[in-house]
DNA sequence: GGGATAATCTAGACAGTGTCAAGATAGCGG
DNA sequence: CCGCTATCTTGACACTGTCTAGATTATCCC
């Protein structure tokens, strides 16, 4: 009954979300298809458009709630090493870890995907990526304490985002070649620049 | 006649790929279909399949011949600045370069693909993934004349790298806000790291 | 050159896909 | 209880990738 019941009622649109992540997050972006995730979640072929006006839609609500998840798992990063001077390498291992977790996330999040990222100087911090703008504090908040100078703290931050972005990318290809310890090579890709 | 005709006989397989690449260039890999491929080419929808044994095959040649544009785009600049110190940045320029003058290239090679690239110390330069080969090798060099420690090289290079490519993966997505004079930035922020 | 052989292309069919329209069903407010 | 609205089903449409069978064309050897 329950099964039935709950998406008759007010469950498919939070069970389509979860349902499509699970299969994106296995079998990557292209295999799912808007009639077997509905298949997979016991409904017929066409009612994910009552919640949805289409799979657009329907992926940018997972991109959404995946981008929490990422949010999450960096607030937490942030939280345990407040203290920490070596923070910044910490998050950038959080970034990184979050997607070879879960490798289709990253061109799921990334690519063709409605996400505003927002690098300039006047950035919305409500509105902007989340993801980001943790990162953002977090370096700027680190770089007062260092006394880096005013001037180049803006690009530092950027160009450090861009470092953790490529390795995570490069990470998270099919069809790359690592040394067998690289996990712990992240941290020393950072600190070749970091200092 | 000359059109239909070329198309008979021996030029098939070319056109697909050149029209295929004019195609994702403009519209995205998401906008090429066989059939409007074949179309495109004034053949029928099934012609494609006697020159590739599907889609995904066809996808992979002409991946091979962008990564070919690519790569000679490097060596161009590899050979126009073969006494500039600063080889290394204007190399990561023409990098970032070329995926912003064709954004949807940057999503087109590295996502899905199956390009191989070995990071590994033990990579053979003839078959690896030329670009970063030719990138690896101009680092050496540059590394050599500055008698940077040779335990500190190889994950130079690879940071180097994954900084240029990353850059150039968040300069190419659709919803990035960056500062008006990025495009001079792009060095600085190189710069940021490497000085 | 001619005739066999292989390469190339067409036409038709099939299962899947995203999406829309019309109707059934259920829940809730009056 | 009646009607309204949200939700879901069924059926249809155009489109996709790919397979088959057959037609056409090029190529090569005698």
């Amino acid at each position: 009954m329950s099964e039935r019941d709950a998406y008759h009622h007010k469950d498919l649109k939070n069970a389509l979300i979860e349902k499509g992540i699970e299969i994106v997050s296995t079998e990557g972006k292209e295999a799912l298809s808007m009639r077997k995730l509905a298949a997979a979640c016991g409904v017929s072929h066409a009612a994910p458009y009552a919640h949805f006006s289409g799979k657009e839609d329907l992926l940018a609500a997972m991109q959404v709630h995946i981008t929490d998840l990422f949010a999450r798992s960096l607030e937490t990063t942030i939280a345990q090493n407040k203290k920490n001077e070596k923070i910044l390498e910490a998050l950038g291992q959080t970034y990184v870890m979050f997607f070879v977790t879960h490798p289709y996330y990253y061109n799921f999040l990334y690519t063709e995907s409605g996400i505003m990222i927002d690098l300039t100087s006047d950035a919305d911090a409500e509105t902007n990526y989340k993801p980001f703008e943790l990162y953002k504090e977090t370096a700027l908040e680190v770089m007062e304490k260092e006394n880096v100078p005013q001037a180049q703290r803006r690009d530092r931050v950027i160009a450090m985002w861009a470092l953790i972005h490529g390795i995570a990318g490069i990470a998270t290809m099919k069809n790359v070649l690592l040394d067998e310890d690289w996990e712990s090579k992240i941290v020393g890709l950072m600190r070749v620049f970091g200092g």
